[in-house]
DNA sequence: ACCTGAACACCGTTCAAGT
DNA sequence: ACCTGAACACCGTTCAAGT
């Protein structure tokens, strides 16, 4: 039996590297990772991270995904499918309202591991309700795909204001640009609307929009096959 | 009266600008574009591009504002509002399939020119359609986000695997991989439907899965309508 | 006013050399 | 095997100097 030596007694791990990477990710953000930023924080030198990385783009994967797994774990389990596909889609949006990082990088790649947790999640969720075969992937493709794209979204809007009132501040700047650039009787509507709306609001209406597609799309399967027989 | 006089019958400007840098971006993909490779392109000086653009963030919106604004405009008119929606989703999806980049860039930035045509042209297909105030607002949010989640997600694909071939070769590869590392059933059917769907009919099944909600959600609403009178 | 191109202040990644 | 840090090959952006 050998003991097991190492020179620090916070050896370098993936572990360690990711977890850095998403405390630099949360006080810098997005432009402020960069792998010399991980490597003062380790205290270590360069090439180090490339021993248990392959490269940039794995690290913001393996942090997305670190984040991602806590909230697929909190949303999991309980009867109400429906439920969980809400608390689910809630979770994930909290999750970028507080680190917009997270919603950049879950937009950018369809296979990261991030992503498929999240489609596993609804597909569980949607074979619970009775959806299965081409149905299933068509609708969690629909799902999972809204909820990147409000999350890609939301982020952007997030990254650029933090706080209420900067957020506040940004949208009356917005709407009062559509208001001018555009007469158009829809687009002064939309202007101010978009000047007191409540993102998350719109998010769930959102969700809910397409359960209610997926239900009516099934009812609407069923009378055909019905029809057809 | 002054004659103008000019160096060059080329003279730089915007637009001149914005059609290399659509050039670059086509053949050369979203790495390609530098500020060198444009003023390679267009054998001037680097501060040159500094004098009609603020930064290379404006010309990527430029870039795909150019696009998406000859795909809203081909998408435009009629009097079947829901064929319009299907028009442009279809449109959008097959000018990201061509070019990727486009699709990158519109999942990046939200109030960008060419992301607020398309939530134009949805909002005056919904409003045709009869949907208004926050009900429109709700809609065309979950139908633009659902678009631009599916743009990003696809744009990443086609840029990974830009032909036919490519792309089984990719899915495959993916499918394996899944059914490999989870032994689950659901996972297992999943894998074996990656492998043969098609992203086209996907995300067309996904825009009537959002205006079958969308609909449904307006026969409750006015179903509660009628409730509380 | 418009353009030039050198200079600046960064990047991610590699790799010989160390322990 | 794991780590170091200098070196490499790039970036976007700025700015004094030209016409």
């Amino acid at each position: 039996m050998t003991f097991m030596t190492s020179r620090r007694t916070d050896a370098l791990s993936r572990e360690r590297i990711v977890e850095a990477t998403i405390q630099i990710l949360d006080t810098a953000g997005e432009s402020g990772l960069t792998l010399r930023a991980v490597t003062a924080h380790l205290a270590t030198g360069r090439g180090a991270i490339y021993h248990h990385v392959t490269n940039k783009d794995e690290l913001l994967a393996a942090a997305a995904d670190g984040v991602i797994g806590q909230v697929v774990a909190a949303a999991a389990g309980g009867d109400d499918p429906r439920g969980s596909i809400r608390a689910l889609a809630l979770g994930i949006f909290e999750a970028i309202d507080a680190r917009p990082w997270v919603g950049v990088q879950l937009s950018r790649e369809p296979f990261q591991p991030a992503v498929l947790q999240i489609w596993k999640a609804v597909g569980v969720s949607l074979s619970a309700l009775g959806v299965g075969g081409t149905a299933l992937a068509d609708a969690g493709s629909a799902l999972v795909n809204y909820v990147l794209g409000a999350a890609g979204q939301h982020a952007a809007g997030a990254r650029r204001a933090p706080d209420g009132a900067a957020r506040k501040e940004f949208l009356d700047g917005v709407a009062a640009e559509w208001a001018r650039q555009d007469s158009d009787p829809l687009v002064q509507e939309s202007a101010a609307l978009l000047r007191e709306h409540d993102d998350r609001a719109q998010f769930l209406a959102g969700v809910d929009i397409f359960l209610a597609g997926i239900f009516s799309s099934e009812a609407i399967a069923a009378v055909r096959r019905d029809a057809s027989d």
